[in-house]
DNA sequence: CTGAAAGCGCTTACAG
DNA sequence: CTGAAAGCGCTTACAG
């Protein structure tokens, strides 16, 4: 079991050296084309991969084969634990098909973006899972050129493309049912200004869900700023000074509620007895130190499945399909 | 500027073809070798280049040079917010440096680890980032073998070899002050049962300084669980049970302060009046969320630009070299 | 200043 | 049942 990484890893040469048969006959056995073969050549050829610690190279397998085992994360802003629960069960339910991850962190950045796009490319990764993803013009190119795409969360720029993410009308209706349900009838809601696709649809769900219930008003705030926990501080600010605090608020996501309760304990505004927050995304953070946030809660710690599975199915031609996640409330 | 990617990307032949040279002459100028070479063949390869959309494929460069361009980053649990910030900060650094990286999710067990080392090895990785990681067979193989290796926050376990860390002894001494300097006498501390070296030296730091200001007896509570929020949850409920609430509490961890924070809530024990949490890590939420927990603050964020120095200097022959960053009092 | 040629490690028809 | 040979895209001494 000697083994010299460091000078030179063993080649399909150096096994077949070492077994006394061609690198054709290695490479046959490595790829389990064992149907034809004989037992004996078999064993003696595992026995050498096992003496010289023989590893395939991707980069030679990658060549030949015109075609890698290496799948490319693109998301925004990767300390987002939304992101973070997306990337871990991504990555799991890749290794377990066999593929590799890269991730890339675009900051939600169509210059970054397509930066990344191109030297994945480069990388000849075999497969794109872009998170969020924004309109960029290399991205769109990649969707003309058919390049095999699943997107998450938000939906493709162009609106054709596989797509894994949830209901979101459904969830701002659920979002205003919870609110409406605890008796409260002043709510007010909270979003980023730049709204993705994702805002607009649960923003709408609210709305016309508190509206069907026969809410007259709903008091809307927005705020531009690094993060959703900043735009949370600053629009409920926005808000509350413009009209008051409202019984109840929704907020787009966990961490624009965060901003949102910092803001209120600031003001020595009782969470949840004066205003009654909710948010969606459901992070499993809230249980332990957000007991005060009610959340539309999402999966994200199973969206890795059907994502590769979109990804399998887009490979293999089909590449319109969408999983719509569930979501429950908490 | 006609791309089609689905068909076959361009090669050097490719641009070869149309700009009427050798492959070795675009080869020279695509990699910058333009000293010696017309400026009039220069123009025109640069032209075909952007006409024809080429990009290098980095499996064909990658098998000539021997190396890649690809870092595997190994960390166990992306969910935890340490590791987001780590992982974050350092695909940003290698970014910048041109390099991409791969994330694997260990979780924290030894044979997933050598799973993905032998994965990344045929992968043709030119490095290694090992976040916390085990102890493992391929581990030490790898070690042995002078693989390029940066170990982050969990020392390499054969004690030789990069790394980029805090001083944790201090850490734990800096928890100390900070409940002695609010005048708390009875304190205690929370750690996880399988606690590696970085849980031991904070907990000695702690421990020393507490009896060199004249302590006599630091409480103590262990707990194993899937994660430190339940190893808080369990190890507060230990302690509590048998010796009652102290005044002080000093958690190895945010995340151990987060459990330790719900069973008091649970038990009507108000943080931080009744009983002072001190936790290690400074999470950025925590100024949000959690203002009562005061915490060591660490600069995760910053890691990446040291852990990839480290690694150009392991690159280089220089392994031994280690980097000790500065944690603060929050 | 530029090109022909070898070779990195692998796979795969093809021949035997 | 097994091997010789071509070729994936790239780099780099070497020759001119």
């Amino acid at each position: 079991m000697t083994r010299k990484q460091r000078s030179t890893p063993a080649s399909l040469a150096t096994v077949a050296a070492a077994a006394g048969v061609s690198i054709a006959t290695v490479s046959r056995i490595v790829n389990g084309e064992t149907r034809r073969a004989s037992a004996e050549t078999i064993a003696r050829v595992r026995k050498a991969i096992a003496v010289v610690g023989y590893q395939p190279n991707h980069a030679g397998r990658t060549l030949r084969r015109r075609e890698s085992r290496l799948v490319a994360m693109l998301a925004p802003n990767l300390e987002n634990p939304v992101m973070a629960a997306i990337a871990a069960s991504t990555e799991a339910a890749l290794r377990a098909a066999g593929y590799v991850m890269i991730l890339c962190d675009t900051h939600d950045r169509p210059d970054l973006q397509d930066e990344y796009l191109n030297a994945m490319r480069s990388q000849v990764v075999r497969g794109y899972i872009m998170v969020a993803s924004v309109p960029s013009p290399v991205l769109k190119d990649f969707v003309a050129d058919g390049a095999p795409i699943v997107f998450v969360n938000r939906r493709p720029p162009s609106g054709r493309g596989a797509f894994v993410g949830i209901d979101n009308i459904k969830a701002g209706a659920d979002a205003a049912d919870m609110l409406w349900s605890a008796g409260l009838r002043r709510c007010g809601v909270l979003t980023p200004a730049q709204g993705s696709s994702v805002t607009r649809d649960r923003l709408k769900g609210f709305c016309d869900r508190l509206r069907a219930l026969g809410t007259e008003d709903v008091y809307k705030a927005e705020a531009t700023g690094r993060s959703h926990l900043e735009i949370g501080y600053e629009a409920v600010q926005r808000l509350t000074a413009r009209d008051g605090w409202p019984e109840g608020l929704m907020c787009v996501s966990d961490q624009i509620a965060y901003g949102a309760y910092r803001f209120a304990r600031e003001s020595d505004v009782v969470i949840p007895e004066r205003c009654m927050l909710v948010g969606i995304d459901g992070n499993p953070l809230n249980r332990w130190i957000a007991p005060w946030l009610r959340s539309i809660e999402i999966m994200y710690e199973e969206f890795g499945q059907p994502i590769v599975e979109l990804l399998d199915q887009v490979w293999r031609g089909g590449g319109n399909a969408e999983r719509i996640m569930p979501h429950s409330v908490a």
